[in-house]
DNA sequence: ATTGCAGTTAAACAGTTGTTTAATAGACTG
DNA sequence: CAGTCTATTAAACAACTGTTTAACTGCAAT
């Protein structure tokens, strides 16, 4: 049994239950447990509990930035279409409606309460895909937009998937059983926040761009 | 020194110790210690910390109740203008761009991790606010909508201005330091969220209701 | 004066937690 | 073969945590 097997098998281990429990309320004991491997080990490897985390935030990031591509939308689509693809691909990957995969979950959790990781998270991995969103943006928009407006498009569009993500069980008790089926599935979901963001973003343009009169 | 005003300290000071940690990382011992009470104090008030937290969040709702007021919106105001004062009233109450009561904190805490108290809150607190925002949307969209599109309009809106609270700190890191000193105020950001909004509903209702023609 | 009750308290308790220690075994090198 | 290094391990350690216990005090009622 060599060194890489144990350590790997730790780290593997460690992510779904700092996804699940958080840092705080996980313990050395259910990881070492569960990974079948002595207490000690963790502490041999890793240094310690907080490197533990560390390491395995590093690994989800690893993870999953091959992982969300949006290769599958084909770039010359209409801007409407990417927009409603680039959603769902989101809603999915957030885990709405799915469980999510643990990295996920984990980068969620560090996104929430940021740690000493996060900066690093950002760049790795959330930059890229809001790039990719803000450039979506700027196709339905067809004008230029200062970069604060531009942001702020862009942060509409997340808020309302994160909503979903985060606030899944409150806003289940809001909505019917029978209409939650037929109407909050990932595919209506996203098809919702592309139609009223396309709209928003309309509407914003037109009041950001007052030589554009559209009434 | 009577039981009131010892129960009653442990309460007030337990608040924005939980709001700041949460319930797993605050101990009893830190309460105990912040309230100047003896630590079996807890237990004898409470009978355990779970039941001490549960007495806190109720606290903490009722505290909010009658001070999330919407009073100060004059009820014949134009929509548009009744939307943008609920949003920015909202990201206040959410403590966007300034520091939150621990009330809102604990609430907001107790909204992402729902516990036992959970279902009390969303009828007492959320519903009577969610209706109202309701109420904004019918004048807005003009239509009658089915529910299920009243709600995710709704919730659009929500999960917009729940992200600037929650995502705080990743945010700024996209935003350059003037860039969100001069756009990202609350007053900015209500302006944004409320006109995409707005747009964003046009859109969906343009879409939800086939016999009107926009075009 | 005695008893009962409520409130307060320090200490003790039992369990939990992350970390450290020291021993052991295996592999490798000179 | 001896020494060194790595990996593994059980036990111990020290601190922490929520809870319980028993003693004490003050007050009110009899």
């Amino acid at each position: 049994m060599n060194d890489e097997s144990t350590k790997e098998r730790i780290l593997l281990t460690a992510g779904p239950i700092f996804a699940k429990n958080g840092f705080q309320a996980t313990t050395v004991r259910e990881i070492s447990e569960a990974a079948d491997v002595n207490l000690a080990s963790i502490n041999y490897y890793f240094g310690d509990k907080q490197r533990l985390y560390v390491e395995v935030i590093k690994a989800a990031r690893d993870n999953q930035s091959g992982q969300m591509s949006f290769s599958a939308i084909p770039s010359e689509a209409p801007p409407n279409m990417l927009l409603e693809k680039f959603v769902a691909i989101l809603l999915r990957k957030l885990g709405v409606g799915i469980e999510p995969d643990w990295q996920m979950q984990l980068l969620v959790r560090e996104f929430l309460h940021p740690g000493e990781a996060c900066q690093e998270i950002v760049e790795a991995y959330f930059r890229p895909y809001f790039e990719m969103l803000l450039k979506i943006i700027d196709r339905l928009a067809n004008v230029p937009l200062t970069s604060a407006v531009r942001l702020q498009l862009g942060f509409s569009l997340i808020g309302q998937c994160l909503h979903y993500r985060l606030a899944g069980p409150i806003i289940h008790m809001f909505v019917e059983k029978v209409e939650w089926e037929e109407n909050f599935g990932t595919e209506e979901l996203a098809r919702h926040i592309a139609q009223f963001t396309i709209g928003g973003i309309a509407a914003v343009v037109s009041r950001a761009e007052p030589t554009v009169n559209r009434n």
